[in-house]
RNA sequence: GCCUCUGUAGCUCAAUGGAAGAGCACCUCCGUCCUAAGGAGUUGGUUGGGGGUUCGAGUCCCUCCAGGGGCACCA
């Protein structure tokens, strides 16, 4: 039936038959384990941050998997041992609460969306090692969380204190600031309130300098975005502290600033109207101003978060009708309760220089306080050199009046006003009233951070429990190591419903212990840690899932560790990278791993998006994952993740075509089948300007994928696949070995993003399973040389001819050749030549005088 | 308000300071009993606007416009 003449009948590509074909043989294979100890290839540990297991797998996990995996099996083929876990990150409020709606226990409703996401990951061909998982609600791995509490309780970084703490009235429980996002709680969105509880904190603020510092070893292998961020959440300044004393009162008071160089600028001091000291300032005042100070404390306290970070509010405040002097100048200084001064920052209290501060400019100005110009920014310097602007008449200069205009001065200038430091540039007055200070005793450099201990106990159940036992006679006691894991009792009777403090206090037979001190009753601590512990060290427990005698090995963590690539999503930007830093940072000084930084490289994906907007249930333009898998298949839905644009970016689904994504992989797959040439063929014998592309594909690809542009990948592989067609079509035909070589290409490369079918096309060509452990094939660079380029002749810019040169040759023949030219002479015409450009091979720009 | 990134074909993106390109989509044609798959081909641009540096600017500088992100009483 059929004929030369007549086409091929075309094969159907059918992805749900390949899918079912190859899945099985892949789980038998298992290429993807990482246990063979005499492995010799060198090795990248690849991470993708682990799911929260809270239903099925959704488009977002799609995304971020595909684009983890492509990075894994890239460095499979350029000849890595690569390891490439996954586990779930199970403990959690969500479980819990879903499991107090369904009446449920937690356990089973974790672990069932466990084993539906495992199933789902397989069938997605994600290339993980199957033989690597954890669960961190299990016993073996939150025993590790609570050795390691014992070890920084030991070392001091594990304590527990008094403060005001931020408390979510719907979930009833307290939150890490971290967890409170524009005054609400990051999970519920309901309004968080402030609440003086005793709560477990780790010491994560000794460790700030070192976790700003470290942020330049992951200078470019960082999203720049992380690492402001991160920069900023911790927020170290640097100034100077300054000893004020207090009129009427024995200790002088301590303020912070970073603008020492403005101290003769102030003008009032202001504190924190809930530090002791505004307490203590108004106690002898008279009942009138205790009044007013109480009701004003009254309603600083009851603004929601979100209230007092309006930045339009009006400032308000109270005269404590008391003063301080300037230790300088001698100056006595009104002393106001303002709730823009925080309690817990510094010292509490602030010198308020409202000349070149806009926040002490605005309470000036609403309360009539004195403003004194100090810096003269009219005078601005870099380094000795003014640079007011040449010619510029100095009677045209701005006057410096903020208390007119309302805008404070914060630039550069020269002091004024300043006594023996007038004349001084402002960074030069920095340093020298810093040291005049320190030598009199007046003061110190001194730096502050925004960052704040991490709060990490929970008043929930399904989460760790805290190692610490509280006996009447010895205290805080923790339970010895030998005792661990403390292990969570049934949720069985006990009542989950969230009321401020933990169901474990219930648990009768759980909570009361012996203390192991003394011997005596006490009862166990019934607070659970915060999950974020859990995932601060998860990426060290891949590396020695199930052993029982230690949390991870340092032997296998000097052979896999640190995290080559890291790769998730921008949402945590803060949060768990930085808890994860920190905890490594610990662990470094314990000796137990020998590097600072957890992950030496990030790579942030972008979302899912429907039509501009996330996808949710309720706004009703939710698309599940399973749906799409069914329709288009796993491949399709793959590459067009890859595919849809750089990973960072968000994808919007309305704009992405899985069924182009599945029209393309057809294309791809017929081509391998269409391939009629043995695979003994010799390759230099092939179409040469289809070998060109594929070696060109083959040189720039590694470069595209490490840079992980895939979706320049994708386009790439496009066009081989194209010009393969035409070759197949209306050039030499199938049998050509170039054919032969561009498939094998094709189906090596495909198997980043579309492995059933690249295995499948792999088949196709003659070879066994699997493509996935194929070495990628060196370029040849002797076929990526043009035989010649066009050379582009301008004159005076303008393109006036092309020429087919050589591409290796030399100026002063391009030259000539150009000035050849019939064009170039007509162009120059009568004018003269003033310039020549030459840029061998590709380019000649004659300039001529004008 | 401050800082920062990004504006290139309908969409997603390329282009060491040297000819503005690719993939997808669109359109036309071939093919087919019909439809679709499949194949061939053609369109498509003031590189957000303006100014500057340069022999030469998408690329470097300034400015404006638009969008994204971060920070926003942390002294």
């Amino acid at each position: 039936m059929t004929d030369a003449t007549s086409p091929r009948p075309t094969l159907k590509y059918d992805p749900a038959a390949i899918q079912a074909k190859w899945l099985p043989v892949w789980e038998e294979l298992r290429p993807f384990a990482t246990d063979d100890p005499d492995d010799k290839r060198p090795r990248k540990y690849v991470l993708d941050m682990f799911p929260y297991p809270s239903g099925d797998l959704h488009m977002g996990h799609a995304e971020a998997y595909a684009l983890g995996d492509v990075i894994a099996r890239y460095w499979r083929q350029q000849g890595f041992n690569v390891l490439h876990p996954i586990g779930w990150d199970a403990f959690g409020l969500p479980a819990e609460n879903a499991a107090i709606k369904r009446g449920l226990d937690p356990r089973g409703w974790t672990y069932d969306n466990i084993e539906q996401q495992k199933s789902s990951m397989r069938r997605y061909a994600a290339s993980f090692d199957w033989d690597r998982t954890l669960v961190t609600a299990s016993p073996d791995y939150y025993k590790w969380n609570q050795w390691l509490f014992l070890k920084l309780h030991e070392r001091g970084l594990a304590y527990r204190k008094a403060s005001l703490v931020n408390w979510c009235p719907y979930d009833q429980t307290v939150l890490a600031n971290e967890q409170v996002i524009d005054g609400r709680c990051e999970r519920c969105d309901n309004l968080v309130v402030k609440k003086d509880l005793t709560q477990w904190f780790f010491g994560i603020t000794k460790y700030a300098d070192r976790l700003v510092d470290d942020l330049n070893q992951l200078e470019g292998t960082w999203p720049s975005k992380v690492l402001t961020m991160q920069r900023n959440w911790i927020g170290r300044s640097s100034g100077a502290d300054v000893i004020f004393a207090i009129e009427g009162r024995d200790e002088p008071v301590s303020i912070y600033t970073t603008r020492p160089d403005t101290l003769y600028g102030a003008t009032f001091m202001v504190v924190a109207p809930d530090a002791p000291l505004a307490a203590e300032l108004v106690a002898e005042g008279s009942d009138e101003l205790r009044e007013r100070f109480d009701a004003y404390l009254a309603e600083v306290k009851a603004q929601s978060d979100i209230e007092r970070l309006a930045t339009d509010k009006e400032k308000t405040g109270v005269f404590l009708e008391r003063y301080a002097v300037n230790p300088l100048t001698g100056e006595r200084l009104p002393i106001w309760a303002a709730d823009y001064v925080l309690a817990d920052y510094g010292h509490g209290a602030i010198m308020a220089v409202p000349a070149h501060d806009q926040r002490d400019l605005d309470f000036a100005r609403r309360f009539d306080l004195p403003v004194r110009v100090v810096v003269d920014v009219n005078q601005p310097v870099t380094g000795m050199i003014p640079v007011i602007p040449e010619g510029a008449d100095l009677e045209d200069l701005p006057e410096l009046d903020p208390l007119a205009d309302g805008k404070a001065l914060t630039g550069p200038g020269r002091l004024i006003n300043s006594g023996p430091f007038n004349g001084l540039s402002k960074n030069n007055a920095i340093t020298k009233i810093t040291e005049a200070l320190r030598s009199s005793g007046l003061g110190a450099p001194a730096k502050n951070y925004r960052l704040r201990d991490w709060l990490i106990s929970r008043q929930r159940y399904w989460g760790t429990p805290i190692p610490i036992i509280h006996c009447p006679s010895c205290g805080e006691v923790p339970v010895p190591e030998d005792q661990l894991p403390v292990e969570l009792p049934s949720a069985e009777g006990l009542d989950l419903q969230p009321k401020g403090t933990s169901p474990l206090g219930a648990a009768e037979d759980w909570i009361n212990v012996d203390c192991p001190s003394c011997g005596g009753p006490a009862k166990r601590d019934s607070d659970t840690m915060d999950t974020f512990v859990d995932s601060s060290w998860y990426f060290l427990r891949f590396l020695s899932v199930g052993d029982d005698t230690q949390a991870f090995d340092p032997k296998q963590a000097e052979k896999w560790a640190p995290v080559d690539q890291y790769i998730g999503g921008v949402t945590h930007a803060i949060l768990h990278l930085l808890y994860a830093r920190f905890m490594t940072k610990v662990l470094f000084d314990m000796g137990l791993v020998s590097f600072t930084e957890p992950f030496s490289a990030l790579l942030n994906q972008g979302m899912v998006l429907m039509a501009g907007s996330a996808m949710s249930k309720s706004r009703g333009n939710l698309v599940k994952l399973s749906d799409q898998l069914d329709e288009h298949g796993v491949d399709a839905i793959r590459l067009t993740m890859a595919f849809a644009g750089p990973p960072e970016d968000d994808i919007d689904w309305a704009d992405v075509s899985p069924a182009g994504s599945a029209k393309f992989l057809a294309r791809a797959w017929r081509v391998a089948h269409d391939v009629t040439s043995a695979p003994d063929v010799v390759w230099k014998n092939g179409d040469a300007k289809l070998r060109r592309i594929t070696h060109r594909f083959l040189a720039d690809a590694p470069g595209l994928v490490e840079s992980f542009k895939f979706n320049v990948v994708v386009a790439r592989l496009m066009e081989l696949v194209n010009a393969t067609r035409k070759v197949i079509d209306s050039g030499a035909g199938p049998a050509d070995p170039a054919v032969r070589e561009a498939a094998e290409v094709t189906a090596v490369a495909l198997n980043l993003f579309a492995p059933y079918t690249a295995e499948d096309m792999w088949e196709a060509l003659g070879y066994e399973p699997t493509v996935a452990l194929v070495q990628w094939r060196k370029a040849d660079r002797t076929l990526l040389r043009e035989e010649s380029v066009t050379a582009v002749v301008q004159v005076d810019g303008k393109v006036r001819d092309r020429l087919e040169v050589a591409p290796n040759i030399d100026d002063a023949s391009l030259e000539s050749l150009a000035r050849a030219s019939a064009s170039v002479v007509k162009a120059v015409g009568d004018k003269e030549i003033a310039t020549v450009v030459v840029r061998s091979p590709k380019l000649v720009n004659f300039v001529t005088k004008r």
